[in-house]
DNA sequence: AGCACA
């Protein structure tokens, strides 16, 4: 192996179509590259603030004539090419094409995406997170959140020259030391663009704060210091009841869809949301219902029982911080049954419920999130502890089907003299069983959705579901 | 002033 450490150069480069330009003045931006090389042709691509030093770059001409006419015309010009009055150094690039140029968190916005390296979520305070931001421009919100990646924070500014001007600026650089805790080592800010453009603050607390709004409520339980969780009778922690539940799904052998979730949940109210996402490599989901006793019933109801017979894709079920989830409303992941949908629409007027385009709540909600699920969860419900974070994924879309069937093969799968179809449906929340939530009861083998209402209905997809009622073993 | 990205 070559082991000298000192690279080769060479001298007699192969031209490519590819430019590497050197000694760019600090943080080059992409326009003042192209205004540099726009004469020679025309410019597919570009790799601005490259190296250590950020002052290197990629250019990529659309012809290899074009970048060789730019490489000879200032090998032989009196003026050197110059950005800012510095002298930039023109060579072939020894690849052919620049690529990966631009990942989503490239795209400038006014939003921050900001990841906090080396430090836990308590080290920084979100007060220092505003001061060192502030610094470039008027910070109109913060969310901070844990996430794999480690601790993150969304910093919302006016526009995107503002975010842009503090990323170039702070990106790699770290906080400063007296803002830190001792015990904090190197604390790296890595920094991206989010694809946000307004974050949904719902309180000032310790994890998020709206400066455009100081009447915004706070939210006591979110005060660092004030965190002292209710206890119940035997002692054990009693979360706060809610009418959104987080269901945990372990032993999850079989697809478990928005649609089986809606299948079971509905059987003691009206399903109003839900949202499924991954935790820990595990699967959750948070079913919303319009009220605190239906969530309760279901919670009791199927707490450690399981979807499908043999131990498989056993419930666990608290009581989430939401009390109102901002989801898709058609996704895989998601689903929002409160929004009217072609075809489902007829069903729920023809039944008498109204169906309320008051309640959607967030047009906005749909666009892209190009991948930054913690990123989309954050802005979803910025108070939502870490281990509430819903996610979705946008980028599944395409393969998406309005409505899966619950799988019709899975072994073991007993349910003795029924052939009755699973399914409730979206078009069915007026349907949900109340009457039937006594029998609902832990230790009761099958929990039968309530059979003739679903029947009743037919699915806006029309396929002929195959699948059985689901099974809530112990 | 000397080649990115995963």
């Amino acid at each position: 192996m070559s082991t000298s450490g000192q690279p080769q150069f060479r001298y007699t480069q192969t031209p490519s179509k590819v430019l590497h330009l050197r000694n760019l003045p600090w943080e080059c931006t992409e326009e003042e590259l192209i205004d540099l090389c726009r004469p020679f042709g025309k410019i597919v691509n570009t790799k601005c603030n490259v190296g250590a030093n950020r002052n290197q770059a990629f250019v990529e001409f659309a012809d290899l004539n074009q970048a060789i006419s730019m490489v000879s015309y200032f090998a032989s010009s009196s003026e050197p090419a110059q950005v800012r009055g510095k002298t930039v150094y023109i060579q072939y690039s020894n690849r052919h094409e620049i690529v990966n140029n631009k990942s989503p968190g490239d795209v400038p916005g006014n939003v921050l995406l900001v990841t906090i390296e080396g430090v836990e979520a308590g080290d920084v305070s979100i007060d220092v997170i505003h001061l060192v931001f502030s610094a470039f421009g008027f910070v109109h919100k913060i969310a901070t959140f844990e996430k794999a990646a480690g601790f993150q924070a969304l910093i919302q500014f006016t526009d995107s020259e503002t975010a842009s001007s503090a990323r170039n600026a702070l990106d790699g650089r770290s906080i400063p030391r007296y803002l830190l805790p001792e015990h904090v080592g190197s604390c790296h800010l890595r920094i991206s663009y989010s694809a946000h453009t307004d974050l949904n603050i719902k309180f000032q607390s310790h994890r998020s704060r709206d400066y455009t709004n100081p009447y915004l409520p706070v939210n006591p339980t979110a005060i660092e210091g004030i965190v002292q969780p209710a206890l119940g009778p035997d002692g054990k922690k009693k979360e706060p009841e809610s009418n959104v539940l987080l269901a945990s799904i372990e032993n999850m052998q079989y697809a478990v869809t928005v649609d089986v979730l809606h299948t079971v949940f509905s059987a003691f109210g009206t399903v109003q949301k839900i949202a499924i996402f991954e935790k820990n490599g595990g699967m959750q989901a948070l079913v919303q219902y319009p009220d605190v006793t239906t969530a309760a019933v279901a919670k009791d109801a199927l707490e450690g029982h399981c979807i499908y017979d043999g131990g498989y894709c056993k419930l666990h079920l608290s009581y989430s911080r939401h009390t109102d989830l901002n989801v898709k409303a058609h996704s895989d992941r998601s689903r929002d049954y409160t929004v009217p949908e072609s075809g489902l629409l007829a069903v729920q007027q023809a039944s008498g419920l109204a169906a309320a385009p008051t309640v959607w709540q967030n047009p906005q909600a749909s666009p892209m999130f190009p991948g930054n699920e913690y990123a989309a969860a954050a802005a979803m419900q910025a108070q939502v502890s870490a281990g509430q974070v819903p996610s979705w994924d946008p980028t599944m879309q395409a393969g998406r089907q309005t409505f899966v069937s619950v799988p019709s093969t899975f072994p073991g799968q007993t349910f003795p003299g029924s052939s009755v179809p699973a399914y409730a449906t979206a078009a069915t929340p007026g349907a949900s069983p109340h009457a039937q939530t006594s029998q609902m009861t832990p230790g009761v083998a099958s929990m039968r959705m309530n059979q003739p209402a679903l029947q009743s209905n037919v699915r806006p997809g029309g396929s002929s579901p195959g699948g059985q009622p689901p099974y809530y073993g112990q």
